[in-house]
DNA sequence: GTATGATTTAAATGAACGTTTGAATTATTA
DNA sequence: TAATAATTCAAACGTTCATTTAAATCATAC
């Protein structure tokens, strides 16, 4: 029964967090929700914040594996050329949408709790979370800025970062502002496909050479 | 002294949900740090999630009212024409950038209390939040429309959508990842100078017709 | 100066929190 | 079956929380 414990209150928490946060979900919720004794997850995981970690872990880690073994094939496909940026925002993308939207209807929830991490919990904890996204950032980060040569790698890292923001947030909000006016449809696919081609767009964009307002443009 | 312990609990209750969450910050945290008794916000808020909606409103109102006067401004100026993408954009990001990160640090700390409001308040107050965007999402929305009539409606707001994720996730990590490999000089008119190039592009990318893998590709 | 209303104060309330404890129960091994 | 370890359990611990209360203080107008 230990492994069916562990599951149920990881699978729980993962929810109950996602839903409500971290500080505001007691462990009292999560165990009764889980039908597990309260002192379960202290027994197991340590505390409050390794239960935490553990959810987060087992959530994040498949998904960057499965970014890393597409840039690998992308790679190995293009041999000496460098890999076309959407295929790259697609290797990024996809990972949490494909794999998930369909098997784990929990990913967007999920993306709610990995958007409000770094400020409610501490300094080290955040700290371990970020590092997990460090070898993922890394590899894509070289690789755009194979593609995108004329790009210096700051100016890379930034549209990554921008990237990531798109996804993130259109995973958090997207149920909110249905009612915007459109339909109030919103197939996983097509509103991936739509960010798919914004962050390609935006990978792409040419840069600006900076044009001070007063100063006057086009110096050269 | 009225106003000022109103105004020394907004200041200081902005800045502890910022750094720690709403859940994660006590009235006594506030209050002592404020140097007021602990029964002044209930007095003059009503409670805490009395004091969290003033904290957010006195924030964002005149955030939108920028943006809404520099819309009706680009309008203006391009009479029955449409308005450029960029200034759109630049119509939208700016009023948190070059009015506020140069006159109000507190701006980046701020954002990461906007990104996790929606799971850690409560359904009514989240959706009292949401609403201050309406009118701005509204606006825009029908403005970038006009200079991409090729677009749906639902294309443009989720393309919105996008935009504000990457504005408020370079807000809230922008200085998480800076260590990645580039210089760690983080200017905020750089970044958000990076942004606009990002979002603008973005918003302008063509729309591809749905390819469906494994029925064929252009079809027509 | 005195009365009236607004504000501040210290203290207390009751509930909820994470964590600990030691006994009871279950699983594993010999 | 007996012994040992792993797990579950109910109960309690001490702390912290938002909120309330009623007295004290302040400002303002008569």
């Amino acid at each position: 029964m230990a492994a069916d414990t562990k599951e149920r209150i990881l699978d729980t928490a993962e929810r109950l967090f996602a839903d409500h946060g971290f500080p505001a979900t007691s462990l009292r919720d999560i165990t009764q929700e889980a039908g597990v004794n309260l002192a379960a997850v202290n027994y197991h995981f340590g505390g409050k914040e390794g239960l935490l970690v553990e959810v987060l872990e087992r959530k994040i880690a498949p998904v960057n594996e499965k970014r890393l073994a597409q840039l690998e094939e992308l790679e190995a496909a293009a041999g000496s050329d460098a890999v076309p940026t959407e295929q790259l925002v697609r290797a990024f993308v996809t990972p949490l949408c494909e794999k998930w939207c369909k098997q784990d209807p929990s990913v967007p929830k999920f993306m709610k709790l990995v958007g409000r991490i770094h400020a409610e919990v501490d300094h080290d904890l955040r700290a371990k979370f970020i590092k997990q996204f460090d070898t993922v950032l890394h590899r894509f980060s070289s690789a755009f800025h194979r593609g995108l040569p004329h790009l210096d790698a700051t100016e890379v890292q930034w549209r990554m970062l921008f990237l990531v923001g798109s996804m993130a947030h259109s995973m958090t909000w997207g149920g909110s502002f249905v009612a915007l006016g459109g339909r109030d449809r919103h197939d996983p696919e097509e509103i991936f496909e739509a960010l798919i081609q914004f962050a390609t767009a935006g990978m792409s964009a040419p840069v600006l050479e900076p044009v001070a307002v007063g100063i006057g443009r086009g110096s050269r």
